[in-house]
DNA sequence: ATCCAATGTTGACACAGCTAACATTGGCCC
DNA sequence: GGGCCAATGTTAGCTGTGTCAACATTGGAT
């Protein structure tokens, strides 16, 4: 008994480009093929979203609120500052090779360029003050630049890291006698090193 | 007065894909764009090129020799390895921030994944066997696996910095009281540092 | 009960990658 | 020199995708 109305097509859309992003990446996100999946006719999307860019923003938005939430998590559960914030690493690593579609949609789209949604940009900034804060927790005199300056240099190694896995870039290099765990550990210690 | 064939219409091809590249990137190249460009039918690319994927990958090809021609010349001019090694680092930033759209292809781009050319595959690994080098050269001693995680650490670094950067994730950082100079030199130090 | 704003549909346009079938031509071989 | 063939180019068309304008339906406020 089809209904004319769909009850909460934008929720089920959000949903189904979710499953569509974990599944094969933002490029695997087709707005006639959401629409065909829910029995809704291909033009109905655009009475949610202004483009598919839009909908994609609100798929990344979700996975920043989720992202900033997780890391407050971690730094609940860790009284230690170093090791709240190797923790922390670990958690940004573990989305990226959980859910590498999100993570390229988040942080490897042009979403957050020119002509980004205000909402995704609220999100990715809160995940950042997020991440920032973790940082400063290990050096609460610190001087904001300096503070600023430390989170960018050990994320840099972190999302390099990630790149260059998931861009295919170190094939045949995390193995023996390198292993993967070995890797990762070198990662987390010169992401959290220095200055 | 046109001519029936164009004459080298494959080196023309890769020639204005080159310059679409640099201008917008990957996603700016178009087939029958460039057709159209150098007058003739949409389909002649196709006698050159097995799909746009073919295209692409030769000129990434182009772009991974041309980066380890420079990291050779680098090493021949610089005596000193480790001044060596921060000049190499500097090519690489030189060569993001001064043609982001034939970084993005080489490094942000699917190319590398499954059904890689071999010319492009060949290219990518002599460039990094070329990096790999310089690391080495800073300690002759260390075992292949130590030389490996080093180049791989500290390439991390310098790779995640211009990702970000170009993702527009730090917007609004790169400014006072924290100068990009500044924190270019940051990054430079942190990519060079400890293991 | 009525009306309207929200929501959905139909039909179309533009553009892109790609392919099959056909056309032209330059260079090799006798 | 003349003929043949493989390389190269063209035409026409298919599929898939984002997007939009015009029209249809409906649920809920008045």
């Amino acid at each position: 008994m089809p209904r004319y109305h769909h009850g909460d097509l934008r929720a089920a859309l959000v949903q189904e480009a979710s499953a569509a992003v974990d599944t094969g990446g933002p490029e695997a996100v087709s707005l006639r093929d959401l629409a065909k999946q829910l029995g809704v006719s291909t033009a109905a999307p655009y009475r949610h979203f202004a483009d598919r860019r839009a909908l994609l923003s609100e798929v990344a938005e979700r996975g920043f609120v989720q992202l900033t939430h997780d890391y407050q998590r971690v730094a609940a559960e860790h009284a230690d500052p170093v090791v709240a914030q190797r923790e922390t690493a670990r958690l940004y690593l573990g989305l990226a090779f959980r859910k590498p579609g999100l993570f390229r949609l988040m942080f490897a789209s042009d979403l957050l360029g020119p002509g980004a949604t205000p909402g995704l940009l609220k999100a990715a900034g809160d995940s950042w003050s997020a991440l920032s804060a973790s940082v400063r927790r290990m050096d609460p005199e610190a001087d904001p630049a300096t503070i600023t300056r430390r989170t960018i240099t050990g994320w840099s190694t972190l999302h390099g890291f990630i790149a260059l896995v998931q861009g295919g870039r170190l094939k045949g290099f995390m193995t023996e006698p390198l292993t993967e765990a070995e890797l990762v550990e070198a990662i987390l210690d010169k992401t959290l090193s220095g200055d």
